[in-house]
RNA sequence: GCCCGGGUGGCGAAAUUGGUAGACGCAAGGGACUUAAAAUCCCUCGGCUGGUAACGGCCGUGCCGGUUCGAUUCCGGCCCCGGGCACCA
């Protein structure tokens, strides 16, 4: 042990003590069925560049969980790897003249070392980049079990097509229905692309739903909502001329009991049967082409201007037998039901805009059962109620029509009750080149083939040279040549989603060295389901249901052995400076690498813990981080004052968990004990929060103790509070252990605690020391405060009773009046009701 | 537009889940130390108000209403801010 500094010192510290736990390989991990093991994973990033400030909070929240699960003696797995394929790498290297590898590389290289300053308990050794071909091998070999299996296929589907450019843009790249590099307006176009089929689990991840219960419910109230599971009919209305093959138009509807509102019907712009009217109809086909300039996204179609064309077409009711018109609109949705809408302009608020435009009829056919305002003059009447209007079904509420309703439609053949999900199979084709190619072959038919395991992978050349239009793979006529039994074949040259990687990278991470397949299930099955998963919210739905879907198919696959990838979410807020997100284009980002070079890491590790709650969004305060440094400076003093007898004192403390022995602790004088029973009290209350994950208030807890320890063993201290001290001081360094994990290894060593405080017992509050002789109880009147007293601790309510009556500000406010009533809270207050 | 969150002092937040609103910290003001500054330490700190003081009173958790002895917390209605919407990851 040698003697404090006088300063504190982060930047020489930081770079002893990680150096301390790569030599001793401090958080390498494997396999050991003896001990219970804690998997905690954070979203890995993309390399972007360098840090940013929702980085470090991500890291630093998993990095905190997972020492603390250490302490609690855990066989704890934080892996860390990089999410390498995707858009920005094409970007970013025809800005700089590079290749998308070379970029990544690059960015794999500074980020890392940038992790490593800030001292994150991660094993290296596990380490995995998504855009190795070791990596996607596995995922290209899955992708042809799926395709074996029937769960892959191939369909049309539309894409953001920049006509100029002749090239595929992702949403990112459209801004405001213009091409982000030529300005030139987008369409949708529709191409072949490869689709997996996520809706045959849409069940499985719906009822999976109900068994995460530590995932947070905002999270699956999302995923529910996406998955959108419906009961409703699937419903015929006969057309009076066979079109395109079609003898009936099909909708699907939830709300059968407004089927006699009906007035029109409605058809998505790429319906069959849009498509094959406007071969004879140029103002149809006008429409449609017009139709196809509209964005592919849901948030824009969604707050367009409602617009339609009739067809002439009409289709019979299937219920009253009258004829109704048929329309193409351009907010019916080709993708889900059946791309067609029985359109009740009563009681949709989208038909109501739709048929108020064109004028066409609005039957109210639903009656409030309440006093709900309905004046069909403004609005739709959405509500469900009573049915009027609609023949021998009046009278009936929704579930009575449902049934009646059903029963006469499946009677006459035009309709059958059916489940519906809003799920949409999951298109994984990108016409893009930095990403793992899809291995597929063609050899002329239009059947495709699956590459065979034992070509996999197929390797994504990484010399290649970006036009910034066009993907290197579409362009290299070498490379798209492959092979069927020695005949050549063409390659599929499209790349799969980045999600795919995203989805099973979790489970990679338990064998990432494993080349005899996707995943060994010894190892997998010892470290899987991820214990503690930590992440940005924007992922509650895509990434956290693909993930959920890869699971279950690795597990058909016998890959895994349970049924959910993730045990517990965490979802973190985001960083906002100023109130806004931080981000480039607001330009008021904050830069981490130079907070962690002025302060060190310990210092932006604790503020950024302290700052807010892990799933609330955290305001960015320069000052704070000032006042987070200050802290750990105090910490500093406090610990050089008291080296010396905290040293003398230690043999004071219990071996097995350095806690003061009973016998001592009855030695006490009150001073000491009073001390003793707040340090324990704070310690008790940061136990629970760190089990809750909230960690601002385990800091609040640390700067208590703190500060009792400062306010009671000023200047020398007397000898007697010595090992009060040295229990509460190893109290606070543990709590502190996994936040500030580099300052506390040093003071727990010079102090004499021991050699490594990752292996030290965790602190145990003493129930003894908690118990107090009298506790203060407010009393209320009327509700209002109006007094406190202090009682015995386990007075009887009689004594409780006649100390509040009796204290004289509470006989001001009850002089006068009676009594009507007395209520006692035990340990809080009496609530006196007086008039 | 649809789905999901959030709104508490000058600021970040806390509140044993229906029981003293504002713990802990930041900023600010005052004081000590210093030739001075920084650093450090001590005190004050939601608004209004009564009292020389000790100590009190009224209001206050986005807005309006309800339930309750008691509501930041539960219920109903509104306003504002943020996230996601399937090719950003």
């Amino acid at each position: 042990m040698t003697t404090l500094d006088e300063h504190y010192h982060p930047e020489i510290i930081e770079r002893e003590i990680q150096n301390y736990w790569r030599s001793n390989q401090s958080f390498v991990v494997s396999v050991d069925p003896n001990r219970e093991k804690y998997y905690c994973l954070a979203m890995f990033p993309y390399p972007s560049g360098k840090l940013h400030m929702g980085h470090v909070r991500n890291y630093t929240i998993a990095d905190v969980i997972s020492r603390y699960q250490r302490m609690q003696g855990k066989n704890v797995l934080q892996p860390m790897g990089w999410d390498a394929f995707g858009l920005p790498a094409e970007n970013a290297a025809v800005q700089n003249n590079t290749a998308p590898a070379a970029w990544t590389y690059a960015n794999i290289k500074a980020m890392k070392t940038q992790l490593q300053c800030l001292g994150f308990a991660y094993d290296w050794n596990r380490e995995l980049a998504t855009c190795q071909p070791q990596y996607y091998r596995w995922e290209q070999w899955f992708f042809t079990q799926l395709y074996a299996k029937g769960l892959v296929y191939k369909k049309t589907s539309a894409v953001n097509w920049c006509p100029q450019d002749q090239t595929v843009l992702a949403n990112e790249q459209v801004v405001e229905g213009c091409c982000w590099r030529c300005d030139t307006p987008v369409q949708r176009k529709e191409i072949p692309q490869w689709f997996i089929r996520i809706t045959a689990y849409a069940e499985e991840l719906l009822e999976g739903l109900d068994q995460l219960d530590e995932w947070p419910e905002q999270v699956r109230a999302m995923q529910r909502n996406w998955i959108g599971k419906s009961r409703g009919i699937d419903i015929s209305f006969p057309l009076t001329d066979t079109v395109a093959g079609y003898a009936n138009i099909d909708v699907y509807t939830t709300r059968p009991d407004t089927l006699m509102g009906v007035t029109y019907l409605s058809l998505a712009a790429e319906h069959p049967i849009s498509l094959a009217l406007a071969e004879t109809n140029p103002e149809l086909a006008r429409f449609i082409a017009e139709c196809k300039q509209q964005s592919v996204a849901e948030a824009d179609m969604a707050i367009m201007a409602k617009k339609g064309i009739p067809t002439g077409l009409s289709a019979r009711h299937p219920l009253s037998g009258e004829l109704v018109p048929v329309w193409i609109a351009n907010y019916v949705l080709m993708d889900y039901g059946s791309g067609a809408v029985m359109a009740v302009p009563a009681h949709d608020q989208r038909d109501w805009e739709f048929a108020t435009q064109y004028q066409l009829p609005i039957i109210q056919v639903i009656a409030p059962v309440d006093d709900t305002p309905c004046n069909l003059d403004l609005e739709a009447f959405t509500a469900k109620g009573t049915l009027i209007n609609s023949g021998k079904f009046d009278g009936l509420l929704f579930d009575e029509a449902f049934t009646a309703i059903a029963t006469q439609l499946a009677q006459s053949n035009l309709g059958a009750v059916t489940t519906n999900y809003r799920l949409r199979d999951w298109g994984v084709s990108r016409q893009r080149y930095w990403g793992a190619p899809i291995p597929m072959l063609y050899d002329g038919s239009e059947i495709a083939i699956p590459v065979p395991a034992e070509k996999l992978p197929v390797l994504l050349p990484e010399d290649v040279v970006m036009d910034g239009i066009h993907s290197p793979l579409k362009a290299d006529p070498a490379w798209k040549v492959g092979e069927i039994d020695g005949r050549p074949a063409a390659r599929e040259t499209d790349t799969f989603d980045t999600f795919m990687e995203s989805s099973w990278y979790y489970a990679r991470f338990t064998c990432p060295d494993f080349d005899g397949g996707m995943l060994d299930p010894e190892r997998a099955n010892y470290w899987l389901p991820v214990d503690q998963y930590v992440g940005g919210i924007e992922h509650a739905i895509l990434h956290l249901l693909y993930a959920r879907f890869f699971h279950k198919l690795m597990r058909d696959a016998g890959l895994v052995n349970s049924d959910e990838p993730f045990t517990r979410l965490l979802c973190q807020g985001m960083v906002l400076k100023d109130g806004s997100k931080m981000s480039k284009s607001k330009g008021n980002t904050v830069d981490p690498q130079a907070l962690i070079d002025s302060y060190g890491a310990d210092t932006v590790r604790l503020f950024t813990m302290f700052a807010a709650p892990p799933e609330q969004s955290l305001e960015w305060s320069d000052d704070g981080v000032a006042g987070a440094s200050r802290f750990l400076r105090r910490l500093w003093t406090y610990c050089r004052a008291h080296q010396a007898s905290v040293i003398a004192s230690i043999h004071c403390l219990q071996t097995d968990h350095l806690m003061l022995a009973p016998d001592l602790c009855a030695t006490l004088d009150d001073r000491q004990k009073v001390m003793r029973r707040e340090i324990h009290t704070v310690l008790k209350k940061a136990q629970q929060d760190y089990e809750k994950n909230q960690f601002n208030t385990v800091v609040s807890a640390c700067m208590t103790i703190l500060n009792q320890l400062s306010a009671n063993g000023t200047r020398s201290g007397s000898v007697a509070s010595c090992p009060v001290v040295a229990e509460g001081v190893g109290v606070l360094l543990r709590l502190l252990s996994p936040i500030v994990p580099h300052l506390v290894h040093l003071l727990w060593r010079e102090m004499g605690y021991g050699n490594d405080i990752l292996s030290a017992p965790w602190p145990l509050v003493d129930a003894t020391a908690l118990e107090r002789a009298t506790l203060d109880m407010v009393v209320q009147v009327n509700g209002k405060v109006r007094g406190q007293i202090a009682v015995a601790t386990g007075a009887d309510n009689g004594t409780i009773e006649h100390a509040a009556l009796t204290e004289p500000n509470v006989q001001r406010f009850t002089d006068g009046k009676t009594i009507r009533k007395v209520i006692v809270v035990p340990n809080k207050l009496v609530s006196i009701v007086a008039n």
